[in-house]
RNA sequence: CGGAGAGUAGCGCAGCCUGGUUAGCGCGCAGCGUUCGGGACGCUGAGGUCGCCGGUUCGAAUCCGGCCUCUCCGACCA
């Protein structure tokens, strides 16, 4: 089969929004999406047509590992249980009745079989679920996305382990026959049973995922919540608490160059106020803070820093800048690294003063040593000690280990047991964009071939001469019945748009129909990746031979 | 979360300061004609709730207030 491009509706575009991304610009030119409000895009055909290629790959991996298909609505009701978080989309219908949109359908999995799940002999099950997520989150392309999930019931730990593993190796084949290479990181979720899931991240130049990963040992994370290891003490020696006069010097710098100390013997006081009350929470001075540590370390996403000078006046005696753990009368916790530091230079709470000489423990009472510290490049890793590096890339897949809220089972001696759940989930926006920010040029996209919407264009240089769109069908007939997806471009534009456009939707083969080559009895082709060029003599089957050859040959 | 800027035709922008014809320009788009091997040319034409809501005014794209959205910075200044 083939499709005339005329009766076909793709549109391509010279342009596209300049605040979009270059992949997003580039969906839009190549006519695979149209942006319907912010947020909110539509797949139009040749979109569409990518989007199933991926989908199919997907099937056919979970297929593979013996996934059931199921079927859910994207709908939920926002009964008890049912876990809608502030983040989910909220409805409500006319009778008053409350539903919810949502990143997962997987408390819908639970009750579609919970029900019938009671015994030992029913597990582990293995479900996946094409659907729609949701995401209340602004400045993300799409809020609402195409999503492909997976739901894993199990008896005990290694039977779920096991399945994660198979899981992911599944991933990993959808993404290679995509054509591309991918990481794991952890990542915090709040919906996963430790509070952290693992995701798979495709490395790129560009992408919103921040990951610190060490060339040395492999760990991965996500930079928000990565380990990062001892900097080492720095210089100093221990000496005897002092409180000095520094009149004005309210910053790290101020002090360095005003005492003729380094950053790294200086601690920062931050103030945070939370469910329990405020702390205090100290980082070296050549340190950043990681909120998201913090949060995690203390139990409580609501800690927010204190950032009104009336309001830090009041717990510390002092404003900003002077701020210290000395005598400060809040609960204190501290980066690990403060711990190392001899004699440190804190604030005095007191204005115009500092200690210095100070030392966690002996001069103030330290809750705990945590690791806060915002990672940064070369920061050594938490595991090994090697540099770390951080590197963007998006984040497509997901898996995470999570409890079945509330079902249970009977084992083997009668004994009830919660059962334990996995969820995995793709999400196929996220593919689709790696797969266009990894494959493109400047001209446009360059699908790998397994996912191209089109494996061949056939351009037709002069529609209105009978002989090239009669030898053009009788060649997109041949490559259509023999497997191959084609599009016939007989629109009535010059050759220059017909190339552009060619290359813009990114076929992986060209194929033009023009006097030039007509005339010696050929058609030429041009192959995508790297521009090489062929020509065939213009019979179905030497041109048929040809283009697999095209297509076969290793990309380089 | 904070700061700055922006929102006018599909895209890129002008107009706003100093309120007052029918809101313009380039690209794109449509029709016709001429073209036809790497984004052609001419003529004609269509396309707008000036982000949304309110206020001031005889009159608002323009002035005022609120909201929404987007972009770029800062994300730690203790």
């Amino acid at each position: 089969m083939f499709v005339r491009w005329s009766r076909y509706f793709l549109p391509t575009r010279k342009d596209a929004p300049a605040e979009a991304s270059p992949r997003l610009r580039l969906m839009l030119r190549a006519g695979l999406i149209r942006r319907l409000e912010p947020g909110l895009y539509g797949f139009l055909p040749l979109g569409c047509r990518a989007l199933e290629k991926i989908e199919r790959i997907v099937r056919e991996e979970m297929t593979e590992l013996g996934a059931l298909e199921i079927r859910l609505p994207r709908l939920r009701p926002a009964a008890r249980g049912n876990g809608l978080a502030s983040k989910d989309l909220h409805l409500t219908d006319g009778k008053g009745r409350r539903f919810g949109l949502g990143s997962s359908h997987a408390s819908a999995a639970i009750s579609l079989i919970g029900g019938d799940v009671n015994s030992w002999r029913d597990l582990p099950l293995l479900f996946c679920c094409e659907g729609s997520g949701y995401r209340d989150t602004v400045g993300s392309w799409a809020r609402e996305f195409p999503l492909y999930e997976a739901f894993g019931f199990f008896a005990d730990q290694g039977s779920r382990e096991e399945t994660h593993r198979y899981m992911l190796r599944a991933y990993s084949r959808v993404l290679a026959r995509c054509g591309l290479g991918f990481r794991t990181a952890e990542v915090p979720n709040e919906a996963s049973e430790d509070g952290s899931s693992l995701a798979v991240v495709v490395f790129e130049e560009e992408g919103d995922e921040e990951i610190a990963w060490c060339t040395s040992c492999g760990y991965a994370a996500s930079r928000c919540l990565a380990d990062v290891g001892s900097p080492g003490p720095p210089p100093g020696t221990e000496k005897a608490l002092e409180l000095v006069e520094t009149p004005g010097v309210r910053t790290v710098e101020g002090l360095v160059e005003f005492l003729g100390v380094s950053p790294a013997q200086v601690v920062k006081t931050f103030l945070y106020v939370g469910k329990r009350g405020t702390v205090g929470v100290l980082v070296r001075g050549d340190h950043e803070l990681e909120e998201e540590k913090l949060r995690r370390a203390l139990g409580d996403r609501s800690l927010r820093r204190v950032d009104d000078p009336d309001e830090a006046q009041a717990i510390a005696g002092a404003p900003f800048g002077f701020l210290g753990p000395v005598g400060l009368s809040v609960p204190i916790w501290a980066d690990k690294a403060v711990r190392d530091i001899p004699a440190a230079v804190v604030g005095g709470n007191r204005e115009g003063y500092h200690y210095v000489g100070a030392k966690a423990g002996r001069d103030f009472r330290v809750e705990g040593f945590l690791d806060l510290r915002r990672v940064r490049e070369g920061d050594p890793c938490g595991r090994c000690g090697a540099p770390l590096r951080i590197r963007k890339g998006i984040r497509v897949a997901e898996l995470l280990r999570m409890g079945a809220a509330g079902l249970t089972f009977s084992d083997r001696d009668g004994r009830v047991k919660p059962v334990l759940a996995g969820q995995y989930s793709l999400e196929l926006h996220r593919l689709l964009e790696a797969v266009v920010e990894k494959h493109h040029d400047d001209f446009g996209i360059v699908w790998p071939v397994e996912i191209a919407p089109f494996h061949v264009v056939i351009a037709v240089l002069r529609p209105d001469v009978p002989e090239q769109i009669r030898v053009a069908e009788r060649m997109a007939s041949a490559l259509g019945a023999s497997g191959l997806d084609v599009l016939l471009d007989d629109r009535d534009r010059s050759p220059g748009e017909k190339f552009h456009d060619a290359k813009l939707i990114g076929a992986p083969v060209m194929l033009v129909v023009g006097h030039r080559a007509l005339k010696r009895g050929e058609i030429e082709a041009e192959r995508r990746w790297d521009g090489a060029r062929a020509s065939f003599p213009a019979e179905p089957t030497e041109v048929l031979h040809g283009v697999w050859g095209l297509l076969r040959a290793e990309r380089g």
